[in-house]
DNA sequence: AGCACGATGCTCT
DNA sequence: GAGCATCGTGCTT
């Protein structure tokens, strides 16, 4: 009996939520028929057009497109000239939010997943995508759907207690409060796998 | 263990 | 034409 795909409902809620709940779910990719998957230990919250640190704060683009979307799809960018990040959009359709998935502790297709990083670790959104072979042609994709190739199941538990929040990374020149505002969520230390 | 830097190309002004 | 929700290397402590 196969695990189902985390509903709909899940992402259409307040994207801090999603972000927190996010941690320890299991991140699935099908990539060449192989079922990859690993348990997320980092994510961050991009909420609207008021948070300046999210794409969408400057309005619809092409490229934010996604964001303005139904949640529980995917929205994939590419940034500094060679990196693929992957985001669940998150909240009402319409209103443009997303939680960055920054890292992930791989469980199902280790080899597959070593191989592809060449050994190094998957600590880091773009070493994540690149990691399960994410990009451009899984923008948009419905992360609510089993069929497909990219989807999220539930996953384990993480205790509060295991849960560190902090400033979001890399907004170097994002002006406060959303430089620093605590809307980073990891897991400290690893999980049981 | 930490910091500086270059790589590299898409997106929006 | 500037700016990026980064990474890996190489050099300094």
């Amino acid at each position: 009996m196969p695990v189902s795909p985390l509903p709909r409902e899940f992402y259409n809620r307040a994207t801090l939520s999603v972000a927190r709940a996010l941690l320890g779910a299991r991140l699935v990719r099908r990539l060449d028929g192989r079922r990859l998957s690993g348990f997320i230990t980092e994510a961050e919250a991009y909420v609207g057009q008021d948070d300046l640190g999210c794409h969408a704060h400057s309005g619809r683009t092409a490229r934010n497109a996604v964001m303005f979307g139904p949640p529980g799809h995917a929205y994939v960018y590419f940034t500094y000239g060679m990196h693929w990040m992957l985001n669940a959009v998150t909240e009402a359709e319409g209103f443009p939010a997303a939680v960055l998935i920054r890292a992930f502790q791989p469980d199902e297709g280790r080899e597959v997943i070593a191989a592809r990083r060449e050994g190094r670790d998957t600590g880091g959104p773009a070493k994540l995508t690149q990691a399960l072979g994410i990009e451009r042609s899984l923008n948009g994709v419905d992360l609510c759907r089993r069929d497909g190739e990219l989807w999220i199941e539930p996953g384990l538990e993480v205790a509060d207690a295991l849960v560190q929040t902090g400033p979001r990374i890399g907004l170097y020149s994002v002006p406060e409060p959303w430089k620093s505002i605590p809307w980073r969520f990891r897991v400290a230390g690893r999980l049981p796998v």
